[in-house]
RNA sequence: GGCUCCGUAGCCAAGUGGCUAAGGCAGCGGAUUGCAAAUCCGCCAUCGUCGGUUCGACUCCGACCGGAGCCUCCA
């Protein structure tokens, strides 16, 4: 209301919690309150880690194009067993590896096109916020300190596992040597005591560090109050980081933590039998096919690639594009694959705006992008054919990010432009009533591809050459072939190209001359 | 064992109690092309199995089979 100059418009959202969805009713009117959980920095981000920035920065960037103010709120966990115990197996401190591991996750989303992050903030940098949080649990009698650790007391929590379905006596908790410091075994750690040469800060408890699940209660009322909107992450982390946040946060301020619960799908390697490891296909097993899909979850523990290897191979945006392309919610099957397919996918349109490029002379990425979503009269200027694949994609957006039939619209989209292309022979003569359809098209599409975060930089266009040496050469080559075939010597022409092809360049003759582009 | 979820064409993947079950890849036929490439047009599924509810189910319920995730660190 207060933004934006409609109403805005309704978008549901499933929540887990809830297991239905429900229109997006923000606590503040008009503004969304954001929060994902990130990474623990101990080791290099691999693709999983990407999903929930990928997924949580197209939600964003629909809501902002919806029209609400959103705050996206990301967290580092840079305190944590594990980081040190990989920084003392490294020789370096936590902060370090912390502060290195850091920089290979941001990097890592910024070559993904993840924009929307406002506040990244740091279990390190909010000690103080988070021990003000368990004090404030102690004292309504929810956690109790004992040897120095500081416990949760599920039993203080009438709805402890509303979450995930669990009662408390189902709870196998931890064990272990914290066991006996603990009254159940489902209670879960606040504040662990330091080891002599752990990192430790000073607290009520003695010298210590936060457990894992508090700092995201801590950090995310810090920065957007006891009750906000969305929270995401993995579905791995329902059970039981979740479940935890809600009994701390619910337990200390009697609200509802987040309205919406977000859970992705995670990342499964495809196929990973029958070819790395898989089960051994025996006697025993089913000589068919379908015996061999076995998927397995990509994870830390089973040594997925760092994400950095895999931008090595791939472009970006056909990560991107293969995160997008299947719901949120469902599994999707990654490897080499399904991302060679994504990538060929990505040329069809890349095709599509080179063409409009030779056509109209502008490149689709100088084209303005519309950032919101109320434009009647321009969409209009696209044409019959297109406001309704407009209208489509954005009802699927509206549906729980529906990113799956949004890019099946894109498709339908682009084979839209390549036929008004073909009939009015935009290559051949240029009516300007046709070109300026043509450009309003475009700018749709431009305004669709930006919801998604897909193609924001401009890609190697077709027909550029790696030095000034192989431009002028190929033009060379095209200029001697374009003769042969102007005399009819065909068999030149056929050996020029078929020769180019085993080099790995593709020649097209066009209406409007002949372009090439590496394979 | 408990709690979630999934099983749609050769492959990937949306979706709905009843109009023609999206889209992509691959394949096939056609238009276009000197021939190709690109582009366009057309073709290609009755929805794991068996029951039940219903006027009607792929969509709801139950059982079974198969697969995944969580219950321990995990995005």
């Amino acid at each position: 209301m207060e933004h934006g100059t409609g109403p805005l418009p309704t978008i549901e959202i499933y929540s887990t919690l809830t297991r239905t969805k429900s229109p997006l009713a923000t606590v503040k009117p008009g503004h969304v309150g954001m929060y994902l959980c990130g990474p623990t920095v101990y080791k290099p981000s691999h693709i999983g880690h990407m999903v929930g920035p990928v997924i949580f920065d197209t939600v964003k960037r629909h809501l902002v194009y919806s029209g609400w103010r959103v705050t996206w709120v990301v967290n580092i966990t840079d305190v944590d067993d594990k980081i040190i115990a990989e920084s003392t197996a490294r020789g370096t401190t936590m902060a370090k590896l912390a502060e290195e591991m850091t920089a290979d996750y941001l990097a890592n989303l910024h070559a993904l096109g993840v924009q929307g992050i406002d506040i990244m903030p740091k279990a390190t940098e909010h000690i103080g916020t988070i021990i003000a949080f368990i004090e404030g649990l102690i004292a309504k009698g929810c956690a109790y300190s004992s040897d120095g650790d500081v416990y949760f007391d599920v039993t203080k929590d009438a709805d402890y596992g509303k979450l995930t379905n669990r009662s408390v006596a189902a709870m196998q908790g931890e064990g272990g040597s914290t066991a006996e410091r603990k009254r159940s075994s489902a209670d879960f750690a606040l504040w662990k005591q330091a080891k002599p040469g752990e990192p430790a800060w000073d607290s009520p408890w003695g010298p210590g560090r936060p457990g894992w699940h508090i700092e995201c209660s801590a950090m995310s009322k810090a920065i957007l109050g006891p009750h906000f909107d969305i929270h995401g992450g993995g579905l791995d982390l329902v059970f039981p980081h979740h479940e935890n946040e809600i009994a701390q946060s619910e337990s200390l301020h009697d609200l509802p933590m987040a309205t919406f619960w977000m859970h992705n799908g995670l990342m499964q390697a495809a196929g990973a039998a029958g070819k790395v490891g898989g089960r051994p296909r025996g006697a025993d097993a089913p000589a068919d096919d379908a015996a061999a899909q076995a998927a397995t979850k990509i994870s830390k523990s089973t040594g997925a690639e760092p994400f950095k290897n895999l931008l090595a191979r791939h472009r970006p945006e056909a990560i991107r594009m293969l995160l997008l392309s299947t719901h949120y919610r469902s599994p999707i099957h990654f490897g080499e694959e399904p991302l060679g397919e994504s990538a060929r996918a990505l040329e069809a349109f890349e095709r599509l705006f080179a063409r409009y490029q030779r056509i109209a002379g502008t490149a689709f990425h100088a084209l303005p992008c519309r950032t919101r979503r109320e434009g009647d009269v321009a969409v209009a200027a696209a044409g019959d054919e297109v406001r309704p694949l407009r209208d489509k994609f954005l009802a699927a957006m509206d549906d729980d990010f529906n990113t799956a039939i949004a890019i099946a619209t894109l498709f339908d989209f682009v084979r839209t432009a390549n036929k008004f292309i073909d009939q009015h022979s935009l290559e051949a003569k240029k009516p300007a009533a046709e070109l300026a359809t043509l450009d309003a098209m475009m700018l749709v599409m431009r305004e669709l591809t930006g919801v998604l975060g897909l193609f924001l930089e401009p890609p190697r266009p077709a027909g550029a050459a790696d030095d000034a040496l192989t431009g002028k050469l190929m033009e060379l080559i095209i200029e001697i072939r374009a003769n042969a075939r102007k005399a009819k010597d065909f068999t030149t022409a056929d050996l020029v190209r078929t020769k180019l092809t085993e080099a790995g360049i593709v020649l097209e003759d066009r209406p409007d001359g002949t372009g090439w582009s590496r394979k």
